[in-house]
DNA sequence: CTTGGTTCCTGCGTGC
DNA sequence: TGCACGCAGGAACCAA
């Protein structure tokens, strides 16, 4: 499940192998993920196309080409960027692009939540137009207690519920948002409206601090992992997780006697300490 | 506008 | 061994 720390290494690893190089091959699956312009059209844009440099925008991967377009790439939960080669196109591979060196990228998504758009002039086609709507960068430092509180007071959603919104905390997704609620001590079932000064505050500290923490480890790797590296490689911060996917086991907070609960919260996973978390 | 529910999609774990 | 089944979830979309 790429989230914001998962997309942003992607897009490392992406800037420091495709920057500058051209686009001379692009090859689709037969079960296409969503597209825009089509695939006719995201080939016509792509062809002849250079790289100037990827850059991100919450779990959005943004190809910036010379022509002044730009190719989104949205993962989904399932989506894998990978350095691949030019043998068949495999099972899952819905895009594979081979740029002028030899290399070859593909995009795998087995289960087809990706999507693959053009863009131009900061026009966003229907199927990324949420993009347009996000708030700032939690990892930025426009992102603070003021900007939270705004969107947070006065509703009576559960706080962990707005957390996954877009609009709210851009790239946060069910493992950071369950994390960076347990280092501010706040339960997710909270209405989000009854969060106090303190709680919000802690809140936006502790989204951009986990956040910045997953992109350190290279993000989360999970058993079933949709996440891997460019080169196959895992992450390491699912060792470091506190309480996603660790239900039954003791919170690591210091000093804290509680057992993890996990309990399904708009229609997600959810995972938290009953008793250090308020 | 807000809120909550539905939908898409496939691999995997579970139980019989 | 095999099969039905439920679960996982990002975000667009819809209904009230």
């Amino acid at each position: 499940m790429p989230e914001l720390p998962e997309v942003e290494t992607i897009r490392r690893l992406l800037g420091a192998q495709v920057a500058g190089k051209r686009i001379v091959s692009v090859r689709f699956g037969t079960k296409l993920v969503a597209m825009h312009p089509g695939p006719a059209g995201v080939r016509r844009e792509l062809l002849g196309a250079t790289v100037r440099e990827v850059g991100r925008r919450g779990k959005y991967i943004l190809f910036h080409l010379s022509s002044g377009r730009d190719l989104v790439l949205h993962l989904g939960m399932s989506g894998q960027v990978r350095n691949s080669d030019r043998s068949a196109m495999q099972k899952h591979e819905h895009m594979r692009i081979e740029f002028s060196d030899g290399q070859v990228l593909s995009f795998v998504d087995a289960r087809r939540f990706g999507r693959v758009c053009m863009t131009e002039g900061g026009v966003l086609p229907r199927p990324i137009s949420g993009m347009a709507r996000m708030g700032p960068e939690p990892i930025e430092p426009g992102y603070n207690a003021a900007y939270l509180g705004a969107l947070l007071g006065g509703r009576k959603a559960r706080v962990k519920n707005l957390l996954l919104d877009q609009r709210v905390a851009c790239g946060v997704g069910n493992i950071y948002s369950d994390e960076a609620l347990h280092r501010a001590g706040v339960r997710p079932d909270r209405r989000a409206g009854s969060l106090k000064p303190p709680e919000v505050a802690r809140l936006a500290t502790a989204l951009g601090d986990v956040l910045r923490e997953g992109i350190r480890w290279c993000g989360t790797t999970m058993k079933d992992g949709g996440y891997r590296l460019v080169d196959g490689g895992a992450g390491s911060f699912q060792k470091r997780l506190r309480v996603y996917g660790r239900e039954g086991q003791r919170c690591r907070r210091r000093g804290c006697e509680g057992v993890v609960r996990r309990q399904t919260l708009g229609g997600r996973s959810t995972h938290f300490c009953p008793v250090c978390q308020k």
